[in-house]
DNA sequence: TATGAATGAGCTTTCATTCAT
DNA sequence: GATGAATGAAAGCTCATTCAT
């Protein structure tokens, strides 16, 4: 890992359980296990460390959606499998769940506000890896005949509430729990069979 | 409406627009017509300014929803004035837009992390009222015989994507989008109809 | 004194004796003994405490020289004065005189840098004085008719010269040197007697 | 031009532009073609750079000025040659301008606290310069016999406030203007002639 | 000899909180 | 109750200097 990861990684980490402002570069250096003027060589500034960091894992976690998606499977079983990967590396890594429920909306707004939307390329992935495997199936006609973009965000929107609900009783999220979730979504577009 | 009001007032529109650190007390003072000293009269300090008055906006809310579930009408007509008091109110009011997309998620979270969680059940509200409906429905035989729970999660995460797909591309979000949405949302858990 | 003139007098202690970027705020408050916070709510930041400082002392200083020019003395006598109240008032205060060799041309490169050039006409008060001065003796025939200009610069610049050197030799300055100085001064205006 | 030259030439560059706390090693490294360790090779800390910059630049202009002085001519023309190499050098550079205005002194109040005060005879050489003009023209009946040190002040003093004007009315410093002046300087020291 | 990545002391500035009035 | 002047801890950022290569 080069010093620029390091960084991120700790950054990453205060960000993630402290938010923006109460993460102190002081300590995300000491962290990091660089000098505080390092960060500085590798970064502008502070909202530098925090887009970029958002966006390496981000994109670490879209490679893994992205996996999926090239798999050759039917449409059903791949959403499954991307649900399989969204859900269970979420509730995985709370870092990774803390991120997508605060600071992603808290970086959008930040972004939206100074008008950088550059890098919210990234969050419209999920949406576009849905609309693609609806479409598949609605093509092969395993899937009803929905509308794809709604769906995709009814489908992300549950993701969501599901992280929610994960990161303030992690406890009793059971396996039995998501495998429910899983068919109830998959109900939601499947055809049903006579 | 009295001080401790106006004070609430002007934190809710401080604190949605910047966020929590980015939003100063002096600011908040003039905005509300109140010397800085006066707020600690009313609130022990900053955070107890963002806790009463997100749950101040938040309970206005709420008592919307709960004049809904207390109507006399049927389960699917239920969910759809639901619906619409959910995304109407949210989508017509981006200062409330933007407290249920970043201010409650980090609300949460930093009551999470001080184990204040006592507050956090207005944040269940939702989940108890659609669960309400949802049961209504069943029981009157109108809906499909679903997991209550996660059906309940699967319909607020979709408002939540709904109402940040508005706060991005207000422009774009159309009444017939918003019926097409309804529309899916009772397909979720309404029978089917021979 | 008030506060602002506390904060004003303990900038230009350091600002004379270290520069600008050498005087901490730090030092400063606790010289003016008033808190670190309470410098921004007289000043705008540094550079505004450093120019309104400056403004300050020189503002005084003006003052003097203007009751010498509003004296009902002939032309020599007033010249005469003026250079005791510039040469006298300077070589007694060594701040001052720092002030008037280093600051100055430093903050009126500062001023020239930022197009800030307002503030800059209070330098152009001792050419003022001066071209006055020498007018007043022109006209009742006490002085030769020299360039008036050129002649008040070529006063100041000797006033600066002196100055720098009592820095540099404060030891070694007199009263009789002084006179000498007045005398030469003097000669280069009036006219001579036969 | 060796590497030293190379560096000092850059630090002086920046040093009139910016003053010597707002001039970064970084840049003069950078703008001299050398790492910025290199600088350490040849000074011992910025100080040092800002110290043998100056009179570095100090020393080649004395040096125009000591062939003035080697110069076979009577007093007058000398002294007429030697305000020439002194404004006409100076108000066509206008970084030894500001050297000279804003860097000098500054450089000088330097020396005077850290008690190294041996680079500042350099300071001196115009005095001495000019003492030894009037001398040769007191002693060959060209000039009065004013106070030399005195006069040397008077005359380096306009030089300086001359430079100042040039600096900041830089268009309005034309070739009629010197005239007059010059033949005022000269006018302090020549005898009249009946 | 030459480099530039790495450092951390030191700076300016902000702002929640206090308290005398 | 109501105020806002005063505070100082805490933060982000810069840059002269070092040192392994």
């Amino acid at each position: 890992m080069n010093k620029k990861e390091k960084i991120m990684n700790a950054a990453i980490n205060f960000f993630s359980e402290n938010g923006f402002d109460k993460s102190a570069l002081d300590d995300i250096a000491k962290y990091a296990g660089v000098g505080k003027g390092t960060l500085y060589l590798y970064f502008k500034d502070k909202e530098d460390i925090y887009i970029k960091s958002i966006k390496y894992i981000f994109d670490k976690w879209i490679e893994k959606m992205d996996e999926v998606i090239k798999l050759d499977l039917n449409a059903s079983e791949k959403l499954e499998r991307y649900l399989d990967v969204n859900i269970k590396q979420i509730t995985s890594n709370m870092t990774l769940a803390k991120i997508l429920m605060r600071e992603i909306p808290n970086f959008l707004l930040k972004l939206h506000k100074s008008n950088k939307m550059g890098p919210m390329k990234i969050y419209k992935k999920r949406e576009k890896h849905l609309n693609m495997i609806i479409e598949q199936g609605i093509n092969s006609g395993e899937f009803k005949n929905v509308n794809k973009g709604i769906m995709a965000n009814i489908i992300i929107g549950s993701i969501n509430s599901y992280v929610m609900k994960y990161i303030f009783h992690s406890d009793k999220i059971c396996e039995k729990d998501f495998k429910e979730y899983k068919k109830i979504i998959l109900g939601l577009v499947k055809k049903e069979v006579k």
